[in-house]
RNA sequence: GCCGGGGUGGCGGAAUGGCAGACGCAGGCGACUUAAAAUCGCCCGUGGAAACACGUGUGGGUUCGAAUCCCGCCCCCGGCACCA
């Protein structure tokens, strides 16, 4: 071996201690052991085209120092890393090139893995999974199949979003402003057959176990508007001169009374019905227009447009006749499609009325009496009922439970639950997705794969069997998507058509979305190899829950609620143990660019990791992003600042080469010592880990400045920095003369005692500004204080009296004169 | 409009009722060097020669004492947006 290096040199000793670990397989996840164990877990990347990204690095940072934190302390750690691979962009890059998008996702795989492995993090490589393998298909198949036998899977011919310029359709997650999420093409709404998933069976529990995680509360509360639980009535009016009714769903049932008309949606059924002839055409073109009105246009334009459609509905509180209108306000996908419209008291309905000319009846006020002048905006708040007969002097409440119990009496209503999340749409017209495993029968009189005519039996889909999983994606020549709903694989007919005892039959073309294979990949991490079950059941029990999970806040409600779904459903199955799989969730902020923009490659201001890598060193790139600022905060990139961090670490290195054996800590190092090792132990728990690196410093500063530097401090000091700089940890460890690896040695430990000093400064205040220090023995009292003040303060206590003395012990001596 | 987060030196930030600006960047001065870089040391909120005064978006309030707690307002970021 070379002698001694005396210069701190990243590109020697990283790629050193990366082969090291690799040989040594440090970070394997230990198995049947009884120590505590901790499951820390990145949102693995969908592995792009153009690499890691400064983004990345920053949750995968934090996750790499708390794992590495635990397993000194004590804990077997499972850390795994693995790649969301199937989505649009390798299909996107196959439609131009050719280039089999299996292939397009290999190479970009391999790219994101060298550059994390660049970068030291301690992942348990062996568990690597990837969502696009046949391996993981099966299992997201077979949860598939789970839901499909639970009724929890479903065909619908749904209004859907579907995007021409992507050929396929988009969940409403997907939908921004009437635009696709990705790419940002127009979405028009049609009618196509779909597979919905039930998502919202579980609303309640997907609501209510919101209560048992630790997730931001600003997650937590997407989440929950996001569901949209709302508490009301379901009301049924009749209609004058025709046998039907029509339901309406309201959450202020108390306010009937002032009910003054009703609006349906227009793709309501029930306006074909009770529009009258001479209304028929203006309600005809109405709802042609509505049709036509893309989501885009819906939000642009809140104007409470709506024409009348002749019919009349009876109030069943009061046998009040009042006009019906159709409206686009009016949500056909919402409640039941049809309203009671109360002006007085709904912002919405106020303005229809005003500029239809509807009258405005006040039923709720604050003082129980009605107001002198007639409303010139809703009254949206709780009160008082009046003009509402026998229920007048009601408070909201009371009346709302009276109210609802007579109409249930009646047969008139019954209280209702609703809730703004709907199915989640969930088959896609793609290529490159996860195939749905169902058939369907085929009525045919030849072969269909040599043009026969067929007609599809779309109404009794058949599952594929469990034994037959994987179900593999066909060949293809060309990814282009077509104008043909039933999706791409439509056009692989030997591949969708095939015969069992001499019936056709037709493979499902539709693929399922992104979002699948990040629904569970937490648990294939648990058991990557497990070709019996998704994951075994002993291994969950032990593993799970995800103890810590960071990821970005734009998955705040998409993948977050969709994995908790299928988690709950798997619950259900008895697959796992636990009712949610993310017990702490941190969401790290973004990364902007020099300027304080967003980095994009259009602004030119984006950061390649390799290049601060190959500058700086992976040591300093991982505390430089560590000490940028809070985790959770947004921060602007500024690549100078990192030779800040870069003097830090090559001063750990310096300092190091002077360790001495034979010096001893003095006391007010030792105190140093275990303040930092305090500060640096709790900063780690709270994931405060600007302030952990710059105690550090501290440290560092303080040692260099001595003549003969302890080894014994040193090797404190190398504990503590090695989970944010591990490479430079493993080496100076190795410098003092220990044998690799530090992440084997237990976490430093510290005494509350030996942080105090003996002597503390306290300011003195009069009339609450400083005016001078003393110097005190520690929990020194308020006497002791009072007589060291006097000298200290000098000419700012002549001639005035003290009226009065404050004396926080060890802080403060506040004298009011 | 509604919900959530935030506003502190030239910059990133620290301090969550007790000395505002830790730590770092940038800047200034000095040492070393033939010189430069690197490194090391010192200075660095504003005004002021100093004493001192002022200072955490803004206006009030509570308190012996407020960046921190309370009320009103302004601005920035993120989410939702006719959900009856």
């Amino acid at each position: 071996m070379a002698g001694a290096m005396t210069r701190y040199d990243p590109a020697t000793i990283e790629p050193k201690w990366q082969a090291y670990w690799d040989e040594d397989d440090t970070f394997r996840t230990p198995e049947g052991t009884d120590r505590p164990k901790t499951y820390i877990l990145d949102m693995f990347p969908y592995p792009s085209g153009s690499g890691l990204h400064v983004g990345h690095p920053e949750g995968y940072t934090a996750t790499d120092i708390v794992a590495r934190y635990r397993r000194a302390a004590g804990f077997d750690v499972l850390h795994p890393m693995g790649w969301d691979a199937f989505g649009l962009p390798a299909e996107q890059h196959a439609i131009v090139t050719g280039t089999h998008p299996r292939d397009t996702t290999a190479r970009n795989i391999s790219t994101f893995k060298r550059q994390l492995k660049m970068l030291g993090f301690s992942y348990d490589w062996a568990r690597e999974i990837d969502t696009t393998s046949p391996e993981y298909v099966k299992w997201t198949q077979w949860i598939f199949l789970k839901l499909f036998k639970r009724g929890l899977a479903y065909q619908s011919e749904v209004a859907v979003n579907w995007c021409a310029e992507l050929g396929t359709v988009l969940a409403n997650e997907e939908v921004i402003n009437g635009l696709s999420e990705r790419g940002g093409h127009p979405v028009e709404r049609m009618p196509l057959r779909q597979w919905v998933l039930k998502i919202t069976a579980y609303a309640d529990r997907l609501l209510e176990d919101l209560g048992e995680v630790e997730w931001p509360n600003s997650t937590r509360i997407m989440q929950q508007e996001w569901i949209g639980r709302s508490e009301g009535a379901e009301v049924n009016f009749d209609v004058v001169g025709h046998d039907a009714v029509i339901e309406v769903f309201t959450t202020r049932p108390d306010t009937l009374f002032g009910a003054t008309f009703m609006v349906l949606a227009p793709e309501h059924p029930l306006v074909q019905v009770l529009t009258t002839d001479e209304r028929r055409d203006e309600v005809a073109a109405y709802v042609e227009q509505a049709k036509n009105k893309s989501e885009r246009d819906r939000q642009a334009n809140k104007d409470k447009t709506g024409v009348f459609t002749g019919g009349l509905a009876i109030n069943p509180v009061n046998g009040a006749e009042v006009p019906i209108y159709i409206a686009d306000y009016v949500l056909w996908g919402y409640g039941t499609g049809a309203i009671m419209a109360v002006p007085a008291h709904d912002e919405r309905d106020f303005e229809f009325a005003t500029t239809h000319g509807i009258p405005i009846i006040e039923v709720v006020s604050q003082t129980g009496a009605p107001a002198d002048a007639p409303l010139k905006v809703a009254m949206t708040e709780q009160g008082i009922a009046v003009n509402s007969s026998k229920y007048d002097g009601l408070r909201t409440a009371e009346f709302k439970s009276r109210v609802t119990a007579d109409l249930e009496a009646a047969g008139k209503g019954i209280s209702r639950v609703e809730y703004k999340l709907r199915d989640w749409v969930f088959s896609r017209q793609r290529y490159w997705g996860e195939p749905i495993p169902i058939y369907f029968p085929v009525d045919t009189e030849g072969d269909p794969r040599a043009g026969a005519d067929y007609t599809i039996r779309y109404s009794e889909p058949i599952a594929v069997e469990e034994s037959e999983l994987p179900l593999r994606l066909p060949e293809l020549d060309d990814y282009k998507p077509g104008t043909d709903p039933a999706g791409v694989l439509a056009r692989a007919e030997d591949w969708r058509f095939f015969q069992k005892d001499g019936q056709w039959f037709a493979r499902e073309t539709n693929t399922m979305p992104q979002w699948a294979g990040s629904c569970w990949y937490y648990l294939r991490f648990i058991d990557p190899d497990n070709t019996r079950a998704l994951c075994s059941p002993d291994l969950a029990a032990q593993w799970l829950p995800v103890d810590l999970y960071v990821g970005g806040a734009e998955h705040a409600v998409l993948h977050l609620l969709y994995a908790r779904f299928w988690h709950k459903v798997l619950y259900d199955e008895g697959a796992v143990p636990t009712k949610e799989p993310f017990k702490k969730l941190v969401h790290q902020g973004m990364i902007l660019g020099e300027g304080g923009q967003k980095m994009s490659k259009s602004r030119g201001n984006v950061v390649n990791p390799d290049d601060i890598v190959a500058e700086f060193g992976a040591d300093s790139m991982r505390i430089y992003e560590m000490f940028m600022g809070p985790l959770e905060a947004t921060k602007p990139w500024n690549t100078s600042s990192i030779s800040g961090v870069r003097r830090f670490l090559d001063r750990v290195f310096a300092v190091t080469l002077r360790a001495d054996a034979s010096a001893s800590p003095d006391d007010a190092l030792r105190r140093l010592q275990h303040q930092t090792t305090r500060k640096v132990t709790e900063d780690i728990e709270a994931m405060r880990f600007n302030t952990a690196i710059s105690a550090m410093m501290v440290l560092t500063n303080d040692l260099m400045k001595l003549e003969q530097v302890p080894t014994e401090v040193l090797g404190v000091l190398a504990k503590l920095v090695h989970p944010f700089a591990p490479h430079l940890g493993e080496e100076v460890w190795e410098m003092l003369g220990h044998a690799p690896s530090i992440q084997a040695e237990p976490w430093p430990t510290y005494d509350r005692a030996l942080c105090e000093q003996d002597e503390v400064e306290v300011p003195v205040q009069i009339n609450g500004k400083v005016r001078a220090r003393i110097t005190l023995a520690k929990n020194a009292t308020e006497a002791q204080a009072v007589a060291a003040d006097h000298e200290a303060v000098g000419t700012h206590l002549d001639g005035k009296t003290i009226r009065k003395t404050i004396w926080v012990p060890n802080k403060i001596l506040n004298l009011i004169v």
